[in-house]
DNA sequence: AACACGCGATACGCGAGACA
DNA sequence: TGTCTCGCGTATCGCGTGTT
């Protein structure tokens, strides 16, 4: 213990850990060694260092390549969210320099990006303009490996299952009912009083298979009985889905908010067709593990400030 | 079985920087 | 200024696997 304590205070650099994290993902020493611009036996003798300094493998060699250990996996997650703590820091030391006070890293999903973010970005920067916002956008799992490692402040999207997200904070924002979509060139006649049955030939942009909507999706068309689609496609790209709606006679399940805005450009038209157990729930997420930078509190605050009015906005 | 190949490990040495 | 440490290089070895 007292040799690991010492070993890792005084010996364990950002070097090793770059050198564990490349290792990590290339699993192949070669690799790692091209990507670090040095030799494999480089790495190989790095390796063995940490090792024997460590007083235990991180990595079983075999030919069919690296494979981490338990205590390797366990300093590698480390060591990434080290390397992601030391990148903030550059880039903090470096805003500093030019002027910027304070950042936020804000991961989203793709809806997010269209309706609510544009609006609390604006508005950060009216009353913040020095604060420099970074936006990642990705689908949640990707998100919250970003979180994770602490390359992302806050993620606005859909909230998780409360059960499966213990290494969370999150708030609530509002509920975004989702509705049924078509592109305005493709809208039934009778669209007043259009009924599923009329849908039935259409092509269907469904989410893909473990999304948190594609199972009361499936739900919903049972209840209404319309077989699941043989003609559909499987998108979770709003942007997609949006240009697919336009160019061909499909439909497909979107938030209101989404809607609403491509109405207003002439591009999209709800159809009302009752949906009553899909709703987004729309929140914020941030790590337990790290105290919320000035930046992303304010970025909260005005999530919070942008959302009031919203018809399915939470009571805070 | 013999051979070629790929891959990680080892031996040895060099250059740069820290320190007494 | 000499010595030591660190990080990395080249050359080479040993082993496992795939191919003929």
């Amino acid at each position: 213990m007292a040799k690991l304590d010492w070993y890792i205070k005084a010996n364990l650099k950002p070097r090793h850990m770059q050198l564990l994290v490349a290792l990590d993902n290339f699993r192949h020493f070669g690799q790692a060694a091209q990507y670090l611009n040095v030799s494999q036996p480089a790495i190989s003798k790095s390796l063995a260092e940490i090792e024997t300094g460590l007083g235990f493998s991180l990595f079983e060699r075999s030919p069919r390549g690296l494979r981490l250990t338990p205590h390797g996996e366990c300093l590698v997650r480390y060591s990434r969210t080290i390397l992601a703590e030391l990148a903030h820091a550059r880039d903090e030391l470096h805003a500093i320099s030019n002027g910027v006070v304070n950042r936020v890293a804000v991961g989203m999903l793709p809806g997010i990006s269209l309706t609510l973010m544009p609006k609390v970005i604006s508005k950060l920067k009216e009353t913040s303009p020095e604060t420099a916002v970074i936006t990642r956008e990705a689908q949640m799992d990707a998100l919250r490996a970003l979180l994770r490692t602490g390359e992302i402040d806050l993620i606005v999207g859909l909230m998780p299952d409360r059960s499966q997200a213990h290494d969370v904070d999150s708030q609530t924002l509002y509920k975004d009912p989702m509705i049924l979509a078509v592109g305005q060139q493709h809208a039934p006649e009778n669209i007043d009083t259009i009924g599923w049955k009329a849908l039935e030939d259409y092509l269907w942009i469904m989410p893909p298979i473990g999304s948190l909507v594609r199972e009361p999706i499936e739900l919903i068309l049972e209840q209404n009985e319309i077989p699941f689609p043989a003609n559909h496609v499987e998108s979770i790209s709003v942007i997609l889905n949006v240009g697919v709606l336009q160019s061909t006679r499909a439909v497909g399940f979107l938030p209101t908010e989404v809607v609403k805005q491509f109405r207003s450009y002439g591009q999209l038209i709800g159809l009302p067709l009752s949906l009553p157990t899909l709703a987004y729930e729309v929140g914020a997420m941030w790590s337990k593990e790290r105290a919320l930078s000035p930046g992303a509190e304010r970025m909260l605050r005005i999530l919070e400030e942008t959302v009031v009015g919203l018809p399915g906005a939470a009571a805070t």
